[in-house]
DNA sequence: GATGAATGAGTCTTCATTCAT
DNA sequence: AATGAATGAAGACTCATTCAT
């Protein structure tokens, strides 16, 4: 059930399942990645401390001791899960909106939706999920993921949110309020997936919420535009 | 399906009936209430797994013993603070929203404005952010939190959003889907609250952000009225 | 075979065969010295990293648990060990040869013999023995056994040697050299007692060869008086 | 009895009779040395199960598989090291003394003079101090300790002291006795030089103690020709 | 009713040893 | 011959739970 969550990234069945039968094969370079890949569904089902080495170990198809010759410690395995998870999608995302330029409000409208059914779609949830959880045991992680991941996440949303309202297409609000009023919708998309989901009979439509979402928003935005808010 | 989650645990009621030591009478009475509020602090500065009941019992003034006397372990502990902390509330916001009828935009932001404050601003907010952290390891308690807290406040919602759809005031979406765009942001500023406003310099105006969300939102679906969404 | 080395302490059969069965009797005060010696005789056995708290937990009668309740780690374990085995004696040791005054190679003979046998019989030469095999990994105790057991003691030595010298009994060694011969045999009875006579066959009397060394070495202290030494 | 000890460690000389690779040649006749050299200084710094087969081989200049190439177990590289650095010396030292006879009391000195500076500057007294260390552990080493290299030097002082005995010129100690006297402070200087010279601002100076040693030695042996002993 | 000493199952972590390359 | 990735048994330490007092 955890497998299907993962949705990149190898897992116990890539092993191919015959070859010479080696005890095990060499595969330094591949085994981080692996070993991260696998942590991530454990860490999801049974949080930072129901998670055991043994489980991460099993479920990346090597033995604890393997985990240890790439991680100094369980800690460490979720620190770089967090760190290599987020960090190539962060790039992608700024590489994304970067260049874009122009009219406003359709461009954002086009951001939440893209990005949201990113994020709402990708381990990126998973992992926003993992620190939400475990932030009180990790202050360092949420430190980490609060400047490294929101703060950039903040500043380009801010960039355009400022263009919008300078433009007079959008209230004058503070970027970080309007921030988690187009973060809200999307974080909430990420935590049913793990937290209710699973649990539920009806299927959950991740998209139609983002979809809903972003014409909402954009269009109350709109219509704000201009006015004084409290 | 109910009354197996909270499957032992005694209650602020479960006061024996009758006893021939007066001298303890009152504490004992109280001494449930005092743990669970205790439990509640120390579960969201540090987990499910990460509480020790050593820290429960001293938050509350007592010892690990008592704290047994009272709950037969640790699950027990955790499931009977969420039932008794999300109960009352609930029953609060059902006679709050239940009476009111009429106009139903402006109703629907009075609505959130005032239960996302109440959320935002209360202890309803850290055991929903406990739930979600913990529903892996306790599915029961997602369970029982899915059908008792969320339908029940889906109903609610429903309930109005239907009235707008009907009149003509909102656009025809899915009432789990309007929900969710209602409580996203209001999620958040819970998961802020105890996330990263811990570890911010900044401080964080969750009333700012609900006040924001009910206006936007409501301006987004009046906007939205009449139209189709993808 | 260890607890004949261990002369003092409570050792697993100091509990009472039968009393009313009780699954654990409350110790509290007793409990840590119980402990401490039963880890003497764990760590002379098998030194610092092959004694298991297990081991030392059932020499003492308990369960692992309940050492870690008087002593945080197994490094706490060994450095209480060694503080409170030698300490006592050393007060013991400065009040016996504090109020001495006199003609001094005989009462150095005297001193000789006295402490010699006492550090040969007991807990204090085992302890220095264990000091010196795992000096390696205990700076912290090395320094502490350096500073504290061994300065206290070449102090003490060093003024009565230091009469002699100007009285004309001894030669015009350094202290610490002088020091040196005179513990010498002394620990050597201490070493072969823990190292060889468990393997050995024919006994071994720690007494005589302490008398010897007091003998010969007043002798020969008292020949080279006078004399240069190169 | 001593062959069962170093029961399969390669030694210096198994190199096997015919190879074709030439140009490992030199390196393989000179490994399981380099290994043995490498091995002492980190048995001596951390102890036996402190020190790790890769200290050991990193400090050699190979990799963990390489000691295993020469050396069945960390058991084994103990043995042998114990057993190579001992042995050659001890022919050495039976060399030197086996030669001498004539007036022993001046013999005796210079016997520990030599051979106590040797033991207190070399690594003998480091093995000496590892067996006495690992002895608890490791009675094998123990054993054959005493048999092969105490034995064989109580038997060479022995036959000396004896002369001393019958020519009057020394008192009739014990040979186990006078033995003990004689080595007692060679011993501490070694033991000194591994425990706390480390740790020590203040230089230790070995050859003093020993000069010292042989000089008071001697002539307390010689004041008491001819008395009793208690 | 309350305490806290004692227990012991459960995990992380280390490292000697193996073996494919 | 040499390497070093992988293994897995072993041991320190934690903490929920029990129960004599």
């Amino acid at each position: 059930m955890t497998d299907q969550l993962v949705s990149n990234g190898a897992t116990v069945s890539d092993t191919p399942p015959f070859e010479d039968t080696p005890r095990w094969r060499r595969r330094k370079d591949a085994r981080p990645a692996e070993v991260l890949s696998a942590a991530l569904g454990v860490f999801i089902a049974k949080g930072f401390a129901g998670a055991r080495m043994e489980d991460i170990a099993r479920a990346a198809g090597v033995t604890k001791g393997t985990v240890y010759l790439y991680f100094p410690s369980k800690q460490a395995v979720f620190e770089a899960l967090v760190r290599e998870t987020v960090m190539p999608r962060l790039d992608l995302a700024e590489a994304l909106i970067g260049g874009h330029e122009g009219p406003v409000a359709p461009l954002l409208r086009k951001i939440i939706e893209t990005l949201g059914v990113q994020v709402a779609t990708t381990d990126l949830a998973l992992v926003a999920k993992l620190v939400i959880g475990e932030a009180g045991n990790f202050p360092e992680i949420a430190r980490f993921y609060r400047s490294e991941v929101i703060a950039r996440g903040e500043a380009l949303f801010g960039r355009i949110y400022r263009l919008g309202v300078l433009g007079g297409e959008f209230p004058d609000l503070p970027v970080e309020v309007a921030t988690k009023l187009a973060i809200g919708p999307v974080l909430i998309t990420a935590l049913w997936r793990t937290t209710f989901a699973p649990i539920d009979d009806r299927p959950f439509d991740a998209v139609a919420v983002i979809r809903a979402h972003a014409a909402v928003l954009t269009a109350g935005l709109g219509a704000l535009a201009g006015k004084d808010l409290p």
